[in-house]
DNA sequence: GCGGGACGGTTCATAGGTGAACAAAATATC
DNA sequence: GATATTTTGTTCACCTATGAACCGTCCCGC
């Protein structure tokens, strides 16, 4: 994202670089097969709920403002990885089905973050991973 | 940024969340003296520089494209922070030049900064430092 | 000296994210 | 049952970031 730049105390950088490093190699693993983390997120979470969700819901599961699941679902609209659907038990909820090509795509994606997934595990020398979960979860 | 949900390896998502608490505190750290994290970025780069710098140059230093510090050169131009000079010996040349607003933001964005990073540091058992700091190398 | 790159900054389209304001619909509350 | 409140999605304005296309300037080689 940014150099804070300076001398500073080297860890809490290092840290957000790493993870920085680490977002950019999912991002361009999971751009091989046309998804971004954010598509990736949806497209995984409806192939896994099995049955179309509210945006609403959406944006609670990953974490984000409905503004933003709003606009998501618009570009995998376009995609065609997604569709809009209504829900005949509230008419302000709209539901978000996923669509064959999209369950394609959230399947080649689940692949493409388990190489990277399992390439940063091997990086990670066994006797120290314990220490770093415990770290990690500190901060947060 | 997203939740990749699932149940998948903990301790990749664990660096990412930790990652991601991190930078909201830093953001609203920032927040609270009218900076973010970019323009934070640039305005302490030129404090320290002690002089205009070019506009490709700050890009480099932040590590970003040409275009977004362009952008952002906008904003702090616009907040007042930063002015757009001529570089007189070659006519392609912008360099950005911080003004007195600008390098008290800095300072105070400084220790907003390092408030948060005391923090961290804080967080993290001295014991474990040197494990951290060797395994977030290795992810880069 | 001049023609062709290389370089520097801007513009534009696109992507992803936030928060405020809004309309329509669903629920409470009385 | 009528009124007030909450909830849902959208729109809008803004911020940060990227990459392609562009234009003016600089500089190299001939």
């Amino acid at each position: 994202m940014n150099r804070p730049a300076g001398k500073a105390d080297p860890v809490m950088f290092s840290l957000l670089e790493a993870a920085h490093a680490l977002e950019q190699r999912l991002e361009s693993a999971l751009a091989e097969v046309g998804l971004s983390m954010a598509k990736y997120g949806v497209v995984s979470q409806l192939a896994r709920a099995g049955q179309p969700l509210a945006l609403g819901e959406l944006a609670t599961r990953q974490s984000c403002v409905r503004s933003n699941m709003t606009q998501l679902i618009d570009r995998l609209e376009a995609d065609g990885l997604v569709r809009r659907v209504d829900d005949p038990g509230d008419r302000r909820s709209v539901r978000a089905a996923i669509t064959r090509l999209g369950e394609e795509r959230a399947a080649a994606g689940a692949r493409a973050m388990k190489r990277v997934q399992d390439d940063f595990a091997a990086s990670i020398p066994p006797r120290d991973r314990e220490v770093l979960i415990r770290m990690l979860a500190g901060v947060k």
